[in-house]
Formats: structure tokens, C-alpha cells, sequence
DNA sequence: TGACTATATGCGCATGTAATCATATAAAGC
DNA sequence: GCTTTATATGATTACATGCGCATATAGTCA
């Protein structure tokens, strides 16, 4: 077991981007798209250091991809794996509440933009 | 965004599970079939206390299903969807290294074993 | 160059959490 | 009841991590 514990650390550590608050809010504000730090600022309601410093996390990991262009910076995601894990999580969580409870549909809610259809 | 706030924690919460290696392990030890506490802790390395403590953690949550036989106490898998995702990561990872490296195989190894068919 | 906007970062605080030791509970057999 | 085996839990410590303030860096424009 001693020999797979890089790989249980690399899963673990994986997991651990999306095992924040502010993190998933940040992946919901991109995950339609490029946006500029104000933007998921703005979206996020967190402050600007906040969301710089998990933007620089996510980025470091590289989960999400960076430009510059001018005096902004648009992030974007590159790992399309993450988005897809958090529509399964959402879906998951949404299916053990009850039909009739709203909560139910706020999972649903922040899905991602339905893929563009092939054909 | 803040009404969302709920559902961010919710599933910050639900990756929380999966983000730490010693958890992992425990997952890997259970997913192909109920186990003793000992037998987990004889799997995973870790020591007893531990254990127990992920254990209670995880079932907790709804992760994992607890069931008593005599002395012992036996765990399983109470959320499929937990399983998936580990795999779905493995394969991901898997999928950045490459192809000749062995860490690569050690990625695929430690998927649960194949489902039974559907005919 | 200087002013302005956008983003990043050093530092410290507060909090969360995993690991460990010692001990508690629970079941089984004598 | 006492002992043994299996598992859980309280208390403590060590460490990681998120947050905010202040400030630094980078780019643009006049």
C-alpha cells in the first residue's frame, strides 16, 4: 500500500480543489466561459484577494487556464473533468431531496450551460 | 448568489470526503465489498483510531453503510456515486501521464473491480 | 513620468482537521 | 462477574488552510 501512496495523495489532492465553497463558486462563474478576475468577483461576492488567491490555486493545479490581455487577466477552465464531476455531484445531491423541496432545484440550478449538441 | 451558498457548502462538503488520502484508502479497501475494521485497518496502514474515526466520518455522511456481526463491525458502500468518482479521477490523472511511465499504471490499479456485466 | 485600473502577494489571525495516546464501550466466551 | 477481542471516543497537539488588510506588481493612457 506504501508504494500507492503518491497516487492516494494525487486523488486527494485533486478532490481538494472542488472541496471548497468559494472554489466551486469560482468554477460556476467560468465553467461558461472566460471571465476576468472582476467578473468572478463580482459573481462570487468574495473579495478580490480571495478570489485571486484561489484563482492562482486553481491555476497552479491546472485546472484552470490564464490570459492576459491588457491590464486584465481571463481565466478559464482546463480541466473540463472538474466541471464534469460537479454536474455529477450536483446531480447526485439533488436526487436524495425530496421532489417537492425547492432546495431540490437549486442543485440543478448551476449546472453548466448544456454542451454545444455534435450534430 | 447567496441564496446558493447552501448548495456550494453542500457540495464542497461532499468533495471534503474524498480529499484526503487516508479516506481514499479506506474507500479502495471497501469498495469491492464489506469489510471489518480491521481488515480496513489492516489494508490501508493506518492505525485503528484512525480508522474508526474516517469510518465514523464517512458513514456520518452517508458514504458508508456500518452493520455489527457479533464483535465486529462491518463496512460498505452506501453512495455508488463516491466509487465513480474515484474512478473517473484515477482515469483522469491516468490520462496526464504518460503512456511508458509506471505511476500511470498505478493510477488504473487501484480502480474497483469491473461491475458485473449487464448481460 | 505620473495617474489610474486590474490583479497578485506577504503577513498575521482564526479556524479546521488529522494524528496520537489513553481510555471507554460492546460483544462473546469462560 | 472477569477476560479477551473488536471498535469507538475524549483530550491534546501539530499542522494546514481560508480570510482580510495593506501593499506590490503589471499594464494602459495622458
Amino acid at each position: 500500500m506504501n508504494e500507492l501512496d503518491p497516487v492516494f495523495n494525487a486523488v486527494a489532492a485533486y478532490f481538494s480543489v472542488l472541496s471548497e465553497p468559494t472554489r466551486l463558486k469560482i468554477m460556476h462563474a467560468v465553467c461558461n466561459g472566460e471571465r476576468t478576475v472582476n467578473d468572478i468577483v463580482a459573481q462570487t461576492g468574495a473579495t478580490q484577494t480571495n478570489v485571486s488567491r484561489h484563482l492562482g490555486l486553481m491555476h497552479r493545479q491546472g485546472v484552470l487556464a490564464r490570459r492576459r490581455e491588457g491590464t486584465q487577466v481571463l481565466y478559464s477552465v482546463a480541466d473540463p473533468t472538474m466541471v464534469e464531476l460537479c454536474r455529477a455531484v450536483c446531480n447526485r445531491i439533488a436526487g436524495t431531496i425530496d421532489e417537492r423541496r425547492p432546495l431540490r432545484r437549486q442543485f440543478l440550478k448551476l449546472l453548466p450551460a448544456p454542451k454545444k449538441r455534435a450534430a
